[in-house]
RNA sequence: GGCCCCAUCGUCUAGGGGUUAGGACACAAGCUUUUCAAGCUUGCGACCGGGGUUCGAAUCCCCGUGGGGCUACCA
């Protein structure tokens, strides 16, 4: 059974990176019929937050990407937040330590971080000197029995090599005396990280760990640990990081990290699914992939080594494309409350119709607003260049006004017959279609750029079209 | 500093001994057209450098260089 997990510490939003590994892992799963369990790695309980919980879970919804086993979805390999496993942890780092696999160390932080700067002064690699190994039974009874503050730390293997083999990067090879013995239980009597997820993924029975490439280095610690428990250490995958546009490791500065975000920018979950996709893994030629498509298509033979830099204008361009895919009805959902809020209620069919065309014109749902202004407002600005173009002509006034005189006996009033009152007109004033069309545009809406112009006649109505041409006639 | 990973157009990538090095975004031009978009066509544009191996390397190996990661009582 394939078994994997996304293991997220609940210290902020979820952001790019850890959506793009959950999505990995979620399509692991599910092209492998296999489980995704959602882990929440809270032992750091100075930056855990419950509202980090509630937004990774918002995240993980909004991308439509469910687990089988988690928080709120229980299973038998239960309790899913990691800080209710304390006693679980406590007692495997209790057996490694009676079996002479860990020790107590009283170091204090401050003596470490000394010798780490000495360390690094004299240009030596900064490992922890092993000075807590050598006490006696004796001494480690009387300062437990005393109350000093310690850790717990993994007694390393001194010789040797690691090799993680890893699903992405084939073999890769450590030395096991350039590391140094890590804690994995904390003063504050919670495990590390390396320690919590080892025995974790262990009794959670998690067959595949795929994780960011940053915990590449940190492999080798965990298959120790895995090895001295006795126990068959899972698969690894290690993905690659996504950047920011200068290189470095994305981050606040880049921007928008939180997937959420995108959500509040106006970004479809399908756009986004797609984009982080293809942001380290592909199919060959193929750029647009929905839900399912990813599903069949997704192997860890299609993910790349190298990292991918974060490319809005490539998001960009997948959200419009798929703005144009959806449902109508779907579209004015979307826009609907936004148009609301930026310009009161309106009848529901009108929204229709204005959302409806500008249907091919949106790149974020948001932009709606801004270009749909003119449907709502009827006290506008005319555009500046295009009062000299298309108003201070000799024959605006005229053509304006024939407009008027000859929609207002239009009826029904649907663009198949408004659009013959401008092609005559046109025709009989010897003028190009373009040069009616241009000051009419520029009349109803204040702007040079809208929907195709019957359309738009027909949108606005009778009523508002007529008050808009005499508003200006008298003002041409 | 030490260790590890990575390296094809600006960006995402295909290709993995012999290719006119292909596609997508962005950019530019054109077509279409009542404008803006959309759509279509075309253009611009890359194998990090140096050594090997080979008849022949973008492709395999080594060394540099560059970028990233780890080296925490963060995950």
């Amino acid at each position: 059974m394939i078994r994997v997990r996304f293991a997220p510490s609940p210290t902020g939003a979820l952001h790019i990176g850890g959506a793009r590994t959950a999505l990995f892992n979620w399509l692991y799963a599910r092209n492998q019929g296999g489980q995704f369990i959602l882990r929440i790695e809270d032992t750091d309980r100075e930056r855990s937050t419950v509202e980090a919980n509630r937004a990774i879970f918002d995240g993980l919804e909004w991308l439509g990407l469910d687990w089988d086993e988690g928080p709120n979805v229980d299973g038998p390999f239960g309790p899913y937040f990691q800080t209710e496993r304390l006693k679980i942890h406590q007692d495997h780092v209790e057996q490694l330590v009676k079996e002479g696999k860990a020790y107590y160390c009283f170091c204090t932080p401050d003596e470490l971080d000394k010798k780490r700067k000495e360390a690094a002064e004299r240009k030596e690699a900064p490992r922890y000197d092993g000075k807590c190994r050598k006490l006696s039974e004796a001494e480690i009874k009387a300062r437990l029995d005393s109350g000093m503050p310690k850790v717990v730390r993994f007694m390393l293997p001194p010789m040797g090599e690691t090799i993680v083999d890893d699903k992405i990067r084939g073999k890769v090879v450590f030395q096991n005396e350039l590391l140094d013995d890590f804690v994995i239980l904390k003063s504050d009597g919670f495990p590390t990280y390396n320690f919590a997820c080892v025995v974790d993924d262990h009794l959670m029975e998690i067959s595949h760990v795929i994780r960011g490439d940053d915990h590449l280095s940190n492999t080798p610690r965990q298959i120790l640990l895995y090895l001295a428990f006795g126990w068959k250490p899972p698969k690894f995958a290690h993905i690659p990081m996504i950047l920011g546009k200068d290189k470095a490791r994305m981050s606040k500065r880049h921007g928008a990290t939180s997937v959420i975000s995108y959500k509040d920018m106006g970004y479809l979950p399908e756009a986004m699914l797609n984009y982080i996709a293809k942001l380290g893994w592909g199919f060959g030629d193929e750029e647009l992939f929905l839900r399912e498509d990813l599903i069949k298509k997704f192997s860890l033979k299609g993910v790349k080594k190298s990292p991918a830099v974060f490319d809005m204008d490539k998001l960009n361009w997948l959200n419009g494309k798929y703005i144009r895919q959806i449902l109508p009805e779907r579209l004015v959902d979307l826009c609907e409350p936004l148009l609301i809020e930026a310009y009161g209620n309106h009848d529901v069919e009108y929204l229709k119709k204005v959302v409806m065309a500008f249907h091919d014109r949106l790149v974020l749902i948001p932009d709606i607003v801004p270009l749909s202004s003119y449907f709502f407002k009827d006290e506008f600005d005319y555009d500046k260049k295009g009062v000299e173009k298309h108003f201070k002509t000799p024959n605006a006034k005229k053509i304006l006004t024939a407009l008027k005189e000859r929609l207002a006996e239009v009826e029904p009033f649907t663009k198949d017959k408004i659009e013959p009152v401008f092609k005559a007109l046109a025709e009989e004033l010897g003028l190009k279609l373009g040069q009616v069309i241009h000051p009419c545009r520029l009349a109803l809406t204040g702007t040079l750029e809208s929907p195709p112009m019957y359309d738009l006649v027909e949108i606005l109505g009778k009523k508002k079209v007529e008050e808009r041409l005499s508003r200006a006639i008298k003002f041409s």
